[in-house]
This record gives C-alpha cells, structure tokens and sequence, in this order.
DNA sequence: ACAGAAATGTAGCCTTGGCTTCATTTAGGG
DNA sequence: CCCTAAATGAAGCCAAGGCTACATTTCTGT
C-alpha cells in the first residue's frame, strides 16, 4: 500500500505548523495514494460491463445468437440481474436488443469485446508463463483482467515474445 | 472468457432432445463459467474491506493511530463514506473504535492486514519482475491484488525465487 | 391449433458504497 | 478559559447489482 499522510498526529497535534514543504510532500502522497484507489475503483465499476460484453461476443460468435438466459446461466446469476446488465449496457450505447428477441452489440461493444478478450488472452498467458497452473489461471484472470492498464499490458508482451 | 453453453440454439430450437451426455458437458462447462464469476465477485465484495484493513494497520504503524479524516484522504473518499465502511470492518470484526477516538484492528484484522500487505508485496515484485515499470505495478497491482489466490501467488513466489 | 413449458419482462426489495448537508464533539491558540 | 476550527457523527439521497415473485410472450410437441 505504500505511504500516506505525515502530517496530523493524532489529538494531541493536529496541523502541527510544520515546515509547509514537508506538509506538501505528504499531500502528494496522499494525492497519488488516493488516485490509485480511485484508478482500481473506477476499473471496477467498468468490470461488470465488460464481462458481459465479452461473454454477449462469444455467444454471438459461437451460436448466432445471445439470450437473455443464456447470459445470465453464464455468469452465474438470475434472468433479471443479467436484464438490468443488459439495460445499462444498452444505455451505455455498447449493446443494442428488442423485447423477447436476444442480445445484439453495437460496433463500440463489439470493439470493447475484442480489446477485453485480447487482454484476456494475454492475462491468461502471463500466468501460465510465470507458472500459474494453467486452472488457476483461469480462474484468477477473470477478476484480474479489468485491472491490467494499457502500460502493463505492453509489458506482458514484451515478456511473453522475449520467452518464446 | 472461454467456452459456455451449448444447448439451446435460438427460437427455432429450445431444449433440443440432444444426446443428454451432450447436455451435461453444456451445463458442467456453465457451471464452470458461473464459477468463475462468482469467484471474482466474492472477491470484489472483500476487496474494500482488505484495502481499509490494509490501510488502517499502515496508519497505526506510521503514527500510531488511524483517524477517520487521514483513511479518508488516503483513499481518496469523503469521511462519511469512510465512517459508514469502517462500521463495516467492526461489524465483521476486523475493527473497533470508540466515538471520535480512531480506528483499530482487532486480532483478525491485524493478521488480514498481514496478509493483504505480503500479497502485495508480491503481486508489486512479480509486476516488476516481467518488465512492468515500477509506477504502473504499484498502479495495477492496487486492483489486481484481490484477485490472486493462493495458488497463483504460491506460483509468483516460485518464479520470484528461482529468478534471483 | 393449442396447451403447457420455457423465456423474457416488470416490479419491488436489499445491501454496498459513493455523496451532501447539518449537528456535535474535541482540541488548541489566544 | 473559552472560542473557533477541525474532526467526527448522523441522516438521507442515489446508482449499481444482487434477489424473489409475478405477468407476459414465445415455442414446442402432441
């Protein structure tokens, strides 16, 4: 987790007039601890979007078609959990479906499935690279997968390409 | 993401009479997909919890205290939010605190704490370890490090050993 | 062709984890 | 010693993402 805060010391010394550098030094931290919490929380609220997505691609792709139970079976909830899902997908512009008639992705959706599923892939490869029981790093990838930003994901594969 | 389903193929053709093998290969393949998702998503539930748990010890260790105003700021939210989650953590006791007296762990806690902060550790030293640039792997490790369980990172500290 | 089963939709409830706003307590400086 | 600023607490709002229960539509098999 790293550092964060120097300043108040607790109710014996609160905003002891410090040295303002030093106070500043630790605003910074605080800033760039916060701002890593903020990074993994908003990764987190775009998980949901992009599993589904990504599994609406592969039932597409493997048979026509993505169904409403279907999806839901899937992932492992009720039809009406994967119904609002698939609500907020559509007003999120990614997903687009008519009553009773299954789920369709727009060109931004296909494109968000394509670029989930690759960093997918690499995730997976990673792990099993660096001697992740090729199960277990199935398993881990899911939840991982939405935390990998761009930077790490180029040095995956780097990696992997320098190994082979 | 993987394979899923097999089975029902639209509205021209539910619940076909297939060979049931066929069937149960479908739905153990689903069931393993459901797996998995509710695997990260019981970890997403943990997640926060291990964050201000992981915090709080770090505050105690720094000042010897962790008030509500310094959790807060570290994680980049409002104080009430931290109040209501650290509510949470003496609920699942992880915590105690008095009115207006700062936060601390209890047994469990501290030893989650010790936990959070050693997978850390190694998820951060793995990152680093395939060539991901230092700030990204302190960056992406902040989200990723819910996810990793025991196997995988039993298998980071291989790697890591073996690569001194 | 139609009845019953399966899929889908809708409504409403719960918890979490954000937020703002306002009240209260505490601590420190004059 | 008290008065103000900072910290904390409490109440209430919102959206997301679960759920159950019930209504409606669509399919399928006889």
């Amino acid at each position: 987790m790293k550092l964060c805060r120097n300043g108040t010391f607790g109710p014996l010394a609160r905003k002891i007039s410090q040295p303002p550098p030093e106070e500043d030094k630790a605003d910074i931290l605080d800033a760039e601890a916060a701002d890593r919490f903020n990074q993994a929380r908003s990764a987190r609220a775009s998980a949901l979007l992009e599993d589904y997505t990504e599994l609406i691609a592969d039932l597409l792709q493997e048979h026509g078609e993505a169904r409403i139970t279907d999806i839901a079976r899937c992932l492992g909830v009720t039809h009406p959990t994967a119904t609002k899902a698939v609500a907020r997908l559509k007003r999120e512009g990614l997903a687009v479906s008519r009553p009773y008639r299954g789920v369709f992705l727009t060109d931004e959706g296909a494109e968000m499935a394509e670029r989930v599923r690759a960093r997918h892939r690499l995730v997976v490869e990673l792990l099993i690279a660096v001697g992740v029981p090729e199960e277990a790093a199935e398993m881990d990838a899911e939840g991982i997968e939405h935390y990998v930003s761009e930077t790490t994901l180029a040095a995956f594969e780097r990696y992997l390409k320098d190994k082979r």
